[in-house]
RNA sequence: GGCGGUGUAGCUCAGCUGGUUAGAGCAGGGGAAUCAUAAUCCCCGUGUCCGGGGUUCGAGUCCCUGCACCGCCA
């Protein structure tokens, strides 16, 4: 599928769990999209970023029962806990649905008709083993010990009436649109896992669950006696979401998707159940499945000096939001799983934000404040060597950044800035700006280095402006820069010498200052 | 047990369709410089590229096999 690249991204998180607390995971994943959609603006796109929270289900009805309100009340009184950690970290999304959201249950009821209608969906009993605290069937053979295979726990024989969507007939279809789109998921391991599931033969769907069992949920259109199957809920909320702004004649269309952002736990929800679904109901497939690792964070040790354990959100608090994001997006291998620690975070930090890129702006403002007032200088027309050099590297990056993006290398991204970073220290020692300074003949060279490397920095600012909106904000601040970066042209943000001779250059104070390591992670 | 993946410097990892003396960042050692956030820059690696076979003029890179770890399924 080796389509141009299109002037829309549209972007999606899972909708998470709205009984849940959030944890790493869900900011990560959150990040990551907002990332993205900043990195699809800078590069011109349009973009859209849908995230997101999963309001039904049995385990929300029974923490509604168990703190005496209404479930939607309930859920109103926690959906406050993702959009406030969304607030602080720095995420802009441009709607948050939430499954009990009007428009969607419209949209389900919608779907469901249509599938009903067309005869994908019928009526059938079923028998099985049933574990009353998972809310799980389980076939004879699942069983451990005649028990629940999932927590040990004893299971009951049920039968009963369900609705099934007639997901078994679409194994060689999907086992065939896989095959011909090498990139709907990704990675290629994940991929392949879904194809090895699918080759196993695929089965049909249930996709209700009698009232008696589950109450907190969407009515199925056709039987009211039942409630839709919450993963059949949750996963239309990525076309209901934009379908209620597509327009009248569907002239704002958004779906399908660009990508949907995954955690590795969902896959199956989202590879199978979802295309078949759509495929079923005559919609458009996503374009790319993305499921990235997890971030193993480990037991911190008790320490007397800090009194409890570190969670990593609170590390975002701690060194700031734009450094976390940093870490997160600079150490993941999208698709990989990672090891989180303190440690690691405030080594990274310091090496890269604080002694490379935070330094380099600080040697450099300091120096134009010094030895012209502030002033940018009027760069020399003929390129020597050195100054060729940086413009090369400097485009390198304007070139790979976007690569690495659309790749889903976020990693390799922020190195590639970080190379640009690197080599204007390096230029900095090559040309001794504070030698030239000495020398009234050697003005026009010194006015040329530090054109050289303000500018090095400022495209530093722009290409790592998606993972650190705020930092590199003042960072093109500090420079004399007040670009717009809501939309962005590409092309013209990162074209060498924007900045006009003779402009100011404020700079301020460290946008990065060092970390002490705390204490008790010293050894 | 089946399918898939991973195994490269102390650490984290790059190494596309096989081709010059196997690389980067960090950490470590030495030096230079002093504009800067004691930051920066330069120099320093005899690594069994997991082991063993094989294909090839030539393999970290392909094939077979063994081991270890991981994932999915059972």
């Amino acid at each position: 599928m080796d389509a141009p690249a299109p002037d829309r991204f549209y972007v999606t998180t899972p909708i998470y769990y709205v009984n849940g607390t959030p944890h790493i995971g869900h900011a990560y994943t959150t990040i990551l999209a907002d990332v993205l959609t900043r990195y699809h603006r800078l590069f011109g796109r349009q973009a859209y970023f849908l995230t997101g929270t999963d309001e039904h289900g049995l385990k929300v009805q029974q923490a509604a029962e168990a703190a005496c309100m209404e479930p939607k009340a309930y859920c109103d009184s926690m959906v406050g806990n993702f959009k406030d950690l969304w607030d602080r970290l720095g995420i802009r999304y441009d709607r948050f649905i939430r499954t009990t959201d009007d428009n969607h249950i419209a949209y389900v009821h919608e779907i469901l008709q249509r599938l009903w209608d067309a005869g994908e969906i019928y009526s059938s009993s079923y028998q099985g083993w049933y574990c009353i605290p998972d809310e799980r069937f389980w076939t004879e053979k699942d069983l451990v010990d005649g028990n629940c295979p999932e927590c040990g726990r004893e299971v009951i024989e049920l039968e009963e009436e369900n609705y099934f969507f007639r997901m078994g007939s679409y194994g060689d279809w999907l086992i065939e649109h896989i095959e011909a789109n090498p990139d709907f998921i990704f990675p290629e391991t994940r991929r392949n896992e879904v194809l090895g599931f699918l080759r196993r033969g695929l089965e049909d769907l249930c996709v209700s669950r009698p009232k008696s069992r589950l109450i907190w949920g969407i009515p199925l259109p056709f039987d009211h006696e039942y409630v839709t199957y919450v993963w059949f809920d949750a996963l239309l909320n990525y076309v209901s979401a934009v379908e209620e702004i597509s327009g009248p004649n569907g002239e704002d269309k958004w779906w399908p998707a660009d990508l949907h952002l995954i955690g590795k736990d969902i896959i199956t929800t989202h590879c199978v159940y979802w295309p078949t679904m759509l495929k079923a109901a005559g919609l458009e497939l996503p374009k790319r499945i993305a499921a990235h690792g997890w971030w193993l964070v480990e037991e911190e040790k008790m320490s007397k000096s800090r009194g409890n354990v570190v969670k990593p959100l609170d590390l975002a608090e701690q060194y700031g939001v734009d450094a976390f994001r940093y870490f997160l997006m600079r150490e993941m291998t999208v698709g990989q799983d990672r090891s989180f620690n303190e440690v690691d975070m405030v080594q990274r930090y310091n090496s890269e934000l604080a002694n490379d890129l935070g330094n380099a702006l600080s040697r450099v403002t300091k120096m134009i404040l010094r030895y012209r007032d502030g002033v940018l200088g009027q760069p020399a027309d003929g390129d020597e060597k050195l100054e060729v050099e940086m413009k090369a590297i400097a485009s390198k990056a304007v070139v790979n950044v976007p690569a690495a993006v659309e790749a889903l290398q976020i990693n390799r991204a922020v190195d590639e800035v970080m190379e640009l970073v690197r080599a204007t220290n390096r230029y900095l020692e090559m040309r001794e700006p504070w030698q030239l300074a000495k020398d009234e003949q050697k003005k026009s060279l010194l006015d040329t280095t530090l054109y050289t490397a303000v500018e090095s920095l400022r495209l530093a600012g722009v290409l790592l402006y998606p993972v650190m909106p705020e930092k590199t904000v003042r960072l093109m601040e500090q420079l004399g820069f007040y670009p717009d970066m809501t939309g962005g042209d590409y092309e013209s943000l990162t074209a060498w010498g924007v900045l006009e001779p003779g402009s100011s250059i404020p700079g301020g104070e460290s946008l990065f200052p060092r970390i002490e390591l705390p204490e008790d992670l010293r050894d």
